[in-house]
DNA sequence: ATATAAAGTAAAATAAACTTTACATTTTTT
DNA sequence: AAAAAATGTAAAGTTTATTTTACTTTATAT
């Protein structure tokens, strides 16, 4: 599974701090997230999804080996 | 979090066991999922929106204790 | 009414998400 | 150039998702 939240937070010029704690998950969860260490929980994805104005299915998308 | 599985499910009429096939999940997933037992990864919950061709938001929402 | 399919449930095991702590590297600011 | 902020990373620990097996109950079909 791939994702944009790298590119969403540059967009909304946010650090992964502050995207973490609006989000109420750890620092090391949004930078593992980004460098695609695992798939979040769909709890997560629609609050990260939600916090950029996008869907999810925005935000994420699926990929073969999924 | 809530999730509109088993609405969704009925509308398509489609048997927890034929689901749980299509997605490459167990039965007993499905399940636990429509008795809101846990919340699933993304992945899964793209492939259940994509299968019943609704989106992620619409086919789960967060809850206020999320 | 009996057989069969579907749904509910539960315990044990495994895998994966997420946290915490802690430190190293890179980028930005002064 | 030095300081400060942001990012990358990693290991150990906790929690939660998911599977497997297996059994019970409910609904559907014959």
């Amino acid at each position: 599974m791939k994702n944009k939240i790298k590119i969403a937070r540059a967009i909304k010029d946010v650090t992964q701090g502050t995207l973490a704690d609006e989000i109420g998950v750890s620092r090391q969860t949004i930078n593992a997230l980004e460098k695609g260490k695992y798939v979040p929980s769909t709890v997560l994805a629609l609050k990260l999804a939600a916090f950029f104005g996008q869907s999810v299915e925005e935000l994420f998308s699926l990929e073969d080996e999924d």
